[in-house]
DNA sequence: TATGTAAAAATGAATGTTCATTCACTTTTT
DNA sequence: AAAAAGTGAATGAACATTCATTTTTACATA
């Protein structure tokens, strides 16, 4: 037990030190050797539990990607009506956003640089599903417009990154009032009137 | 004028080839030495041009952004009506977006991690003020919700992004049907009902 | 409970490579 | 023929990864 905690420990502490360096710097300017020092470990320990540079940083975004998701739709169940339901996930990716701003940004820098395996990208989309059968019923129902999965994404999950980023660097702040208003418009873009 | 022709063109080369290299590999993996071969140049001529790396960035990154925001405003006028004056932006930076997504995506790569400097960063912005000043006019005569400028943004010309990044990775198509259902769900999303 | 020891985990210091940048020199331009 | 532009090869630093060694752990035995 003992052993096996430690180790935990120190993936652990791994994975939380390439974030915040792949956060700050980015990944050109994250070193094998800054992330060990950071994780108090030395550089030939992450071969213990990474193949490599590469491995470490795919299995970095896998585990945030889950953290996410199961965060996403931990107060979700498929008996909610639609709206309910939609409103539900939104709300718990907003509060991921707003409380664990490390993650998100994170995440939000390797969906959009070629960082990650490809192989790796498509394993954290995966997880998404629920969301995606959710919009399947509301567009059947006729409740949500009837357009792709990609532009409903666009427009409803995908602002909140930006509004993320927003908040973290510039002088706008994400908090409740602004939620709600990103909500109305989330729900306004896709909703059918 | 030959001399300066030749200039120039080295210059463009060695932009090009940068914005293909971060593209497609990633900052990390676009070395000076690869840039320029595929500039046909060579490594030592590129500071002739460029301090260093970091200023050959930022520099490319300034230039893209200006003509992006260049051929987003190109048939915008502000005596056009807001709703008018709204969707000839917006569906310039959409066709902007489809038809020249190499210099789209590289900006988008910029705007997500820290490759370029904060410097850089703001001057990007400064030349998006026709927009903003469209929106303000907007919400003042009660056509456009009274929300921040970042939602408003977030809402309508950040999607675009997304949906290029979509088209140029999975199956995604950003054709112009889907152009027209994304543009709805945009105005949707900010106007007043 | 205390002790010895083999396996596992961890380490700091190499190693070899890659890279950004510079330099001494050549070619082109004026 | 002086100045400007361009070059390929050199330089030194930084990096990912490996290696030889040490430390820690697990646990059998007394």
């Amino acid at each position: 037990m003992a052993k096996l905690q430690k180790s935990i420990d120190k993936r652990n502490a791994l994975i939380k030190a390439t974030i915040e360096l792949v956060n700050n710097n980015g990944f050109h300017a994250a070193p094998m050797s800054k992330i060990a020092k950071m994780a108090n470990v030395s550089p030939a320990t992450i071969y213990l539990y990474f193949e490599n540079k590469q491995d470490l940083v795919n299995k970095t975004y896998i585990e945030v990607k889950a953290k996410y998701t199961q965060y996403a739709f931990a107060t979700y169940n498929d008996r909610l009506t639609v709206e309910e339901g939609f409103e539900a996930i939104w709300k718990r990716i907003a509060d991921f956003k707003c409380k664990d701003s490390e993650n998100a940004m994170f995440l939000a820098q390797c969906d959009n640089t070629p960082i990650i395996d490809e192989t790796s990208r498509q394993e954290g989309i995966k997880h998404l599903q629920p969301l995606l059968d959710l919009w399947e019923r509301g567009k059947s129902k006729g409740i949500i417009k009837p357009i792709s999965n990609y532009i409903l994404y666009a427009y409803t999950i995908n602002p909140l990154s930006f509004l993320m980023m927003a908040d973290k660097r510039n002088g706008f702040q994400l908090d409740k009032t602004h939620i709600e208003m990103a909500y109305q418009a989330a729900w306004d873009s896709i909703r059918v009137n």
